[in-house]
RNA sequence: CGGGGCGUAGCUUAGCUUGGUAGAGCGCGUGGUUUGGGACCACGAGGUCGCAGGUUCGAAUCCUGUCGCCCCGACCA
């Protein structure tokens, strides 16, 4: 008999229908009637609202505050920073009416507004208008704000978490006397970014800078955060912008500075978006559906009591409980551990199949046996599904948080593995193509990875090879000693290796 | 927005060429037997065949339009 997965097609028969598979198999999301919107379920909500407590209290750790500003933008303030209105004005949803009459039995839009307002597909031009009012003093400065908010980009082709018409994430706003401070900003919090991605998500990442192709709307600077997935493919997890005096220019945020010259405010902004949903789904997930890393996970132990025999079943049940209670009683870097019971009138098998599809870190089961021997039969979620450790009960308590680290370690460790085994250095254009070239070009396999190649810094040359081989520069890489070179493109000279990759 | 494909029950789909008013598997409900890894039996609910026109005595089936979805481009977190 051929061991059955339990989410069709595998991720090597067919990626992109896998993961949406297993949203559908883990319960996370569903695609809405309204065309690129998703309705999050529960389950999915739960990990968002995970990642929303640790990457809070981060931004707090660091300084800033929560704030929260209007979901509609006067049009005029978009057309306020010309790069801006470039890589924006295409994707806007539009408001243009304030009433709805009845027509006929049909409601038809009335009552035009003056100006037609725009759904924010991101806040800087109202928050900059908000800065521009608050701050006159150097002493106004610095202005350290974040918000939790929706925004809307009108979407040719979406993909739940990994592209929607509306999204959720955090947007970072902050406004500096001077560009260096703004400078440094940045950096934190690309670095928050970072330690998020590989503490909390497993997931690692390479932070580096962008080059000017694939730069923020406006930005001076745009910083990232890159990571693998399992089809080897980057995705841009989280951005940081140096903006310069780009908006503060465009927005008017002046101050007297400390030698009494008026100037104009350096600002940043930062943000990561429910992509990471589908960046921790591509990035962890195997053939069973999700794998949740414990430190994001919104439950960490499911117990499965196993009730045979109806004489007893009142006491396995009760013996659930009192271990639930006991779990949750033990804290787990700060949180109580999270536990479900599961006792459904179900097979022992279904339920074990719907928390692997969730990606829960730990099962436990429960039964008459283990009653009577003083155990449990423990299984986790990075090993095979039917691994089974019977445990003494006491061992379970003592134990759950070793574990949930084992498990938390596990995954960035195979994850880091995998990004290094797909990241090649990369001598000559030829072996260039070859790497990037599928060796089925009806039905591509997963192949190619992350390059390593140096880079002339040209964009036509970025822009003949996206052409090419649908490769692009994901980022310019940090580094304390940059070797330079020669570009394996023109020969000319290139001062550092730069990562190139199919994206998402 | 261009090129291709597809819309039949919650999901996967048969039927369409050759028009006669819809069938299956999974899932769901009830009852029972089960339950330490995707159980079984019986009964049952659920479909204006994406939508709107047209042709026809009659349309899931043929024609036109439209909407949506998927894949490939262009664009993007």
């Amino acid at each position: 008999m051929s061991e059955k997965t339990a989410v069709s097609p595998t991720r090597q028969e067919d990626f992109p229908e896998w993961y949406q598979q297993v949203i559908r198999a883990a319960d996370l999301a569903e695609n809405s009637e309204v065309r690129g919107c998703m309705v999050i379920k529960p389950w999915g909500y739960a990990l968002w609202e995970r990642m929303q407590a640790v990457l809070d209290g981060m931004f707090k750790a660091t300084g800033h505050r929560n704030a929260y500003f209007p979901l509609f933008i006067p049009l005029s303030y978009l057309e306020k920073e010309a790069a801006h209105v470039e890589g924006f004005a295409k994707e806007c949803a539009v408001v243009t009416h304030h009433r709805l009459e009845a027509k006929d039995g049909k409601l038809v839009p009335s009552g035009q507004l003056s100006e037609p307002l725009i759904v924010r597909p991101t806040s800087e031009t109202i928050i900059g208008a908000a800065y521009a009012r608050w701050v006159k003093s150097w002493r106004d400065l610095p202005i350290l704000l974040n918000q939790w908010a929706n925004v809307v980009r009108w979407e040719m082709r979406p993909r739940l978490f990994l592209r929607t018409a509306e999204f959720l994430w955090q947007e970072g706003h902050t406004a500096h006397e001077t560009s260096e401070e703004a400078v440094e900003e940045t950096m934190k919090m690309l670095r928050v970014y970072e330690t998020f991605a590989r503490d909390y998500l497993a997931i690692p990442v390479i932070t580096g800078e962008k080059s000017e192709s694939e730069r923020f709307p406006g930005a001076v600077q745009t910083y990232c955060i890159e990571a693998m997935v399992q089809d080897r493919k980057a995705i841009q997890a989280g951005t940081s912008h140096f903006l310069g005096q780009n908006f503060s220019k465009a927005s008017g945020i002046q101050f007297q500075s400390r030698s009494g010259a008026v100037e104009h405010a350096w600002t940043t902004s930062w943000g990561v978006s429910t992509r990471l949903i589908g960046t921790l789904i591509m990035a962890h997930g195997d053939d069973d559906g999700l794998i949740l890393p414990p430190r994001v996970a919104p439950a960490h132990v499911v117990i499965i009591p196993i009730t045979p025999k109806e004489d007893t079943r009142a006491a396995v049940l009760e013996a659930a409980d009192k271990l639930a209670a006991q779990l949750r009683e033990v804290s787990y870097h700060g949180v109580p551990v999270q536990v479900e019971i599961d006792s459904r009138d179900l097979g022992g098998g279904v339920k074990n199949w719907e928390w692997i599809k969730k990606g829960i870190p730990i099962r436990i089961e429960i039964g008459p046996r283990d009653l009577a021997q003083g155990t449990v039969a423990l299984s986790r979620r990075d090993r095979p599904h039917k691994e089974k450790a019977f445990l003494p009960n006491g061992d379970v308590l003592s134990g759950v948080t070793g574990i949930l680290d084992e498990i938390q370690a596990e995954l960035l460790a195979r994850a880091t593995a995998f990004r290094d085994a797909n990241l090649k250095v990369i001598e000559s254009k030829e072996d260039f193509y070859k790497f990037f070239t599928p060796a089925n070009s009806d039905k591509p396999e997963i192949h190619g990875g992350f390059a390593l190649a140096h880079w002339n810094g040209s964009a036509a040359v970025e822009e003949q090879i996206k052409n090419d081989l649908k490769v692009t520069i994901r980022c310019i890489p940090f580094s304390d000693s940059p070797e330079a070179g020669t570009c394996i493109f023109t020969g000319e000279p290139s001062k550092q290796r730069v990562v190139w990759a199919k994206s998402y």
